[in-house]
Order: structure tokens, then C-alpha cells, then sequence
RNA sequence: GCCCUCAUCGUCUAGGGGACCAGGACGUAGCCCUUUCAAGGCUAAAACCGGGGUUCGAAUCCCCGUGAGGGCACCA
């Protein structure tokens, strides 16, 4: 019956009933679900029928789970009329195509998120200080998303709080973009046609439209004073009222206003936003938010000292600077009714919201700050400017990478990735909304990984400037011989200074006899000493030499016939360390006269 | 207090009603390799916040809790 139908055949909607019916009537239907796929990646679910009787029958008598049999109808709903493409599913998927039923008609509910033509998308940092990791991790979503749709990606200075603005806060902040490889396309240092991109410099148009929101009843003068301000809100406190400025100047008479204004009084201009029904709008990480008008302040749009806040400023700037997509943190979720009511106010089209996860604090208590010192668990301090990450010797492909992967995926497996691959695949749609705490110990990984494809001389100038810093004056030739064993051990730039302490060790080496005895080595000074003829006679003192000789010297001298017992201690005597590059390479870039020295001390300890 | 957002291994995540006794990665542990430490190879432990509901079937949809984050500034 049911099971007899065969792939290719044509199932119309009342004999799917039919066939439900029977079924159910023998015990082995239990439901039917369809699924619209208008593309291959939205679904719409709907379930058209679910037997009726079909809970009794099951409950009664439990189907086994191998007789259950499904029926599933996955089909593409057509633009036009006509016959749809479906599959219907029973016990496994089978190709069926399928008549257009009213049966079968679905809402449209899940449009894919539509992307203009033109992208033009802004990271619009205020200068308070160095570029954060979180500001970074935004910036480069934005530039992404710029990038994936060939679109034009701006830097905006959001200064309108003197009181914060740090002088060299600009450039600190375009250091550390520049460092990530995060160009843009327009921006203070080179302009662009829609500049000044610093918005103290932008104050007339701020102003002239806060006034014509003044002119168009949008908006109204507030006297009041912050003393005034911080007494309403205590009394609020106090009295459990709801928190927020109760709007006391937004019915002032207009001789009222003339008064105080007469008086010379300071006033700011406050928004006059709607005071009941709701302003809901699309968020294309998080879909439909929606947030009741009456816990919407009536913000101040102007401040007393004429220049804007935030909501008149990036709302003006966005929409002369034609922003398309605002992607900003998470923090702003609670602000978007003001603008959007403001964009309203204004008969402004309000460009696509995407309101990014936050990242926390690695203990996961509150977001990650520059202010709150944090540590990790093995009790490293918490990286969190931009510079610090460079300082401590990671690579900006590695941190770029990192960054990505915290809070969007990929849509494969893979984990290392360029970002140009990333900006193939990148979609806002794929934004995970959750916060997450940056996992640092992925980005030791990750940039162990992308040190591990340097050239070993790309790498060794890499390493210099640490070097330099801590004080280590490594010859190049030294350097470059050694690289290509350091390379697989280092997960940061940094992480070369201990290896290489060996080479500036103070002179004789803190070691004790017994720390160079191995078991299987019963005659190490005699070992030694045919290794210190080697070393003093080889030619030429090359690595591969090195290991050649010292080799067959150890194989000679171990009770197990193998190098390893004696190559083990040698280059403990050597380098002095528990932790160091290998023997041959330690000992090139040692140089032979300190080599020998050094095993002639070791002899002398031994034979004392 | 009011409002908004979020919730899968320790961490970053996959997951869009049956393919999931939940997949990947980092980290952790063990083994192999080995010249110390790494790197590399193999293996293992490890999660659907709780409770209801819808459904034949829920990690997935809905509701209620709980927890976390954010906002309620002349800061952004």
C-alpha cells in the first residue's frame, strides 16, 4: 500500500490523505510535516496534517520504531503557478513530484536578508584611548561584510565627548587597524567624499538639524540642570519610581522657554519621543526586537556645550554618510527604538541594524574591559588592546583568525582560515548572538600554526624585535641557523627569548655532575672529551656535521647502542637549560670557541 | 525596580522537528615518536540550564522559571 509508492510518481494532495488515512487505520502512519525550501538555505516548516486518532493509535499500540513510517514532503515553493519540485519521504526520501494545493499554502515569513548594491558600512571608534580587542572584533565584521560585498568601508571619529577624547587616541587606534591589515576606505587621515569624518568637525550639521527637529515639534528645550537631574533621580530611587527623566520640560510654555532664554539660561535639546505604543524593528542577527515607547527616554540630542550625543550623531553621519549596515556591539540593543523613532522624525530610511555579541570577561563575569584587570586561569594577565596582543608576539593573521571565530563560523570544520576566505563566506545571518569569552588558548594554537608557515627568514626577522627588547644581541647568521628548530616550538613570537638564553648565559653554567650522568652512559667524561676533540676539530662547523659526529660518539659511548643517552646530557652541559633548541643547532649558534669552553668546563666538573 | 538581549562539552562552536545514545576545534589526560621542550600521529574523558507544553517524535517550536549580559547619563 503506502510503502508501494514509487518514486516518480505522482501523489496529489487528497491522496496523501488517502493514504494517511488508510495508514493510520492499520497503525503505522504517524504524521505528516511539510517543508517549503524556497532556496537551500531558509526553511519554512508547516505541518499540514497530523493524522487524527494518531496519538490514540500510537499510545495503544506503540509502533516499533523500525515500522514507523514517515511521510515528509519537502518542496520549492514556485514564483509563478505550476507544478512544484517536492520530495516526499516514506521510511527514507523519495522523489516525487507534487500537484500546487491550497492545503499547502504557506506564509511568507522568513525572507532571506536582502543586501543592497551599494555596502557602506562605518567602524566609528570614539578616541579614548587604544583600539580594544572588542572594538577590533567589530571593526573587522564590518570590514568583512565591506569587503564580501565590494563595498566601502569608513572610519568615523565619534569625539563629541571632550571630556574623554585622549589626545593620540586617533592614531593609537588607526596603529592597531593598520597593524590588523583592516584598511579603509575613507576616513579622517584620507577623506573621502562624504567627510569630515571627525565629528567635532561636523557640529554646524548637528546642530542644524537638532534645530529642525526643534522646528518640527520633534524635539524640545530642557533647562534643567544636572543638580535638578540628580535630585529627580534620587527621589525616583527612593520612591521605587521608574528611572529616567519625567520630561518636565517638554511642556513648557512657549513664554516659558522665552523666559528662560532670556534669562541666558543653558539648555540642551531633548527628543520628543512617542509616548505609548511600541518600536519594533529587524535585527539581522537577532530578527524581530521589539521595545515598549514608554521605556524610550526623551534623550538629549544636543548637549548644553552645542555639540551632539551619540543618537544625533550617528544617526546624522549615517544617513549623509549613507551608511548602509549598522553592525555595533550588543550595548546598543537598547538605544535602537530612539534612533529608529529619530530616523522616523527625520523621514530618513534607517539603514539595516546587526547588533554584535559582546565579549566577555574570560571569568565570564561582565564584558571584557580595558579598565578591569583580568587574568586567565594559569594567571596570565588578560590581553585586551590591540598593541598588547603584538607586544606579546602574536601575528595579526592569527588574531585576525581568532577574532572571526569568536562569535561566527565559518560553515565548515576548519578553523584556520585566511581571511580572505573568510570574507567569501561571511554572513551576517551566520552571527552567532550569544556572548562569548575570547578563547585564548585557540589563538596560542592558531598563531603556533601560522608561525609555523613562515619562511625561517621571515620568521627570524619576526623574532629580532623581541629579541632586541629583551636585551639579546643574536647575530643573524646564529639566529637564522636556529630558527628552523625553534619554529614548531613557538606559539608566540616572544616565547624565543627563553630559548634562546642559553647564548647570553653567564659563564660557567649552574649545573651539578649529577644533573649530566645517564644510566645508560657509563663513561660520560670520557664521552665529552671525545666530543670536545670533535667539536674543537670539525670541518666545517656546520649543523649537519655537527649531528653526524656527535651522533656516532653517542652510539659508541651508550650501554643501548643509541645516541640519545649521551645527546640528552650534551646539550644540557651545553646550553645549561632544562628547556632549549636541540643539540646541533645550539651548538652552531653557540659558535665553536664557546662550545668548547663551555664542554671544558663540564669535563672539569666532572673529572673534579 | 522597569525594559531589552542571550543560554549546547572547561572554552569557541555545529545544529533550523526524525539522519544526534549531539559533530568539530582548542584545552585536558593517556599512548606512540623523540635529544630536553615542542611539533606530529593515535586514543580517551567531556555538553543540550530547569520545569511545563505542542508533536507519533524536541537540543531544535511555544510558555514559565533560573542564570548571565546590557540599558534606563549633558558617555559612547
Amino acid at each position: 500500500m503506502i510503502l508501494s509508492t514509487q518514486p516518480g510518481k505522482l501523489v496529489s494532495t487528497s491522496s496523501t490523505r488517502a493514504i494517511i488515512g488508510a495508514s493510520l487505520r492499520m497503525g503505522v502512519i504517524a504524521a505528516i510535516t511539510v517543508r517549503r525550501q524556497p532556496n537551500n538555505n531558509a526553511w519554512d516548516k508547516k505541518k499540514i496534517c497530523s493524522g487524527p486518532g494518531c496519538p490514540t493509535a500510537v499510545k495503544a499500540n506503540p509502533i516499533p520504531k523500525s515500522r514507523l513510517v514517515i511521510i515528509r514532503a519537502n518542496f520549492i515553493m514556485p514564483v509563478g503557478n505550476g507544478i512544484m519540485d517536492a520530495s516526499l519521504r516514506v521510511c527514507e526520501y523519495i522523489t516525487l513530484p507534487l500537484p500546487r494545493s491550497s492545503v499547502f499554502s504557506i506564509s511568507q515569513s522568513h525572507s532571506p536578508t536582502e543586501v543592497p548594491m551599494t555596502v557602506r558600512v562605518r567602524f566609528s571608534p570614539s578616541p579614548t584611548g587604544y583600539l580594544h580587542i572588542g572594538g577590533a572584533r567589530t571593526a573587522l565584521f564590518n570590514w568583512m561584510f565591506a569587503r564580501k560585498h565590494a563595498g566601502t568601508f569608513i572610519l568615523r571619529i565619534e569625539d563629541t565627548d571632550q571630556k574623554r577624547t585622549v589626545p593620540g587616541a586617533v592614531e593609537a587606534i588607526m596603529d592597531g587597524l593598520r597593524w590588523l591589515g583592516l584598511d579603509w576606505d575613507e576616513g579622517p587621515d584620507i577623506g573621502g567624499a562624504y567627510g569630515p569624518y571627525i565629528q567635532t568637525q561636523r557640529a554646524a550639521l548637528y546642530q542644524q538639524w537638532a534645530n529642525w527637529l526643534l522646528e518640527h515639534d520633534h524635539a524640545y528645550k530642557c533647562f534643567c540642570t544636572e543638580k535638578e537631574l540628580d535630585t529627580m533621580r534620587q527621589y525616583q530611587k527612593e520612591n521605587k519610581l521608574p528611572i529616567g527623566y519625567d520630561r518636565r520640560c517638554r511642556t513648557l510654555t512657549p513664554e516659558q522657554v522665552a523666559a528662560k532664554e532670556a534669562a541666558a539660561i543653558p539648555y540642551v535639546i531633548r527628543f520628543k519621543m512617542k509616548l505609548e505604543g511600541e518600536t519594533s524593528f529587524h535585527d539581522a542577527i537577532r530578527g524581530q526586537i521589539r521595545f515598549p515607547n514608554q521605556q524610550v527616554q526623551d534623550n538629549i540630542l544636543l548637549k548644553s556645550d552645542g555639540l551632539p550625543t551619540y543618537h544625533l550623531a550617528n544617526v546624522v553621519d549615517d544617513h549623509f554618510m549613507q551608511i548602509s549596515h549598522i553592525m555595533r556591539a550588543d550595548e546598543w540593543i537598547s538605544t535602537a527604538p530612539l534612533h529608529v523613532n529619530l530616523y522616523a522624525a527625520f523621514g530618513w530610511a534607517m539603514p539595516l541594524l546587526g547588533h554584535l555579541p559582546v565579549i566577555l570577561n574570560p571569568s565570564g563575569k561582565g564584558k571584557l574591559s580595558k579598565r578591569t584587570q583580568a587574568f586567565n586561569d594559569d594567571g596570565s594577565q588578560v590581553l585586551v588592546k590591540v598593541q598588547e596582543f603584538q607586544e606579546a608576539g602574536y601575528l595579526p593573521q592569527a588574531v585576525n583568525n581568532f577574532l572571526a571565530n569568536v562569535g561566527w563560523q565559518s560553515g565548515s570544520d576548519e578553523e584556520k582560515f585566511t581571511l580572505a576566505s573568510a570574507v567569501a563566506r561571511f554572513r551576517l545571518e551566520d552571527v552567532n548572538p550569544a556572548p562569548s569569552r575570547l578563547p585564548y588558548s585557540k589563538l596560542d594554537w592558531l598563531n603556533g600554526l601560522y608561525i609555523q608557515e613562515m619562511e625561517p627568514l621571515d620568521l627570524a626577522k619576526a623574532l629580532k624585535p623581541f629579541l632586541d627588547g629583551a636585551g639579546y644581541e643574536v647575530n643573524s647568521e646564529a639566529l637564522l641557523a636556529v630558527t628552523p628548530a625553534l619554529r614548531p616550538r613557538l606559539k608566540r613570537l616572544s616565547d624565543a627569548i627563553p630559548f634562546l638564553q642559553f647564548l647570553f648565559a653567564e659563564q660557567p653554567l649552574s649545573l651539578t655532575p649529577d644533573q649530566l650522568v645517564h644510566k645508560q652512559l657509563p663513561e660520560g667524561a670520557a664521552a665529552f672529551r671525545e666530543a670536545l676533540t670533535f667539536i674543537e676539530t670539525v670541518e666545517p662547523y656546520t649543523v649537519d656535521r655537527l649531528a653526524e659526529g656527535l651522533r656516532q660518539i653517542g652510539e659508541k659511548h651508550s650501554s643501548n647502542g643509541k645516541a640519545g643517552p649521551f645527546l640528552g646530557v650534551m646539550r644540557l652541559a651545553v646550553t645549561g637549560q632544562e628547556v632549549s633548541p636541540p643539540l646541533f643547532e645550539s651548538l652552531y649558534a653557540l659558535g665553536r670557541g664557546r662550545a668548547v669552553t663551555r664542554l671544558q668546563q663540564i669535563i672539569d666538573l666532572l673529572t673534579a
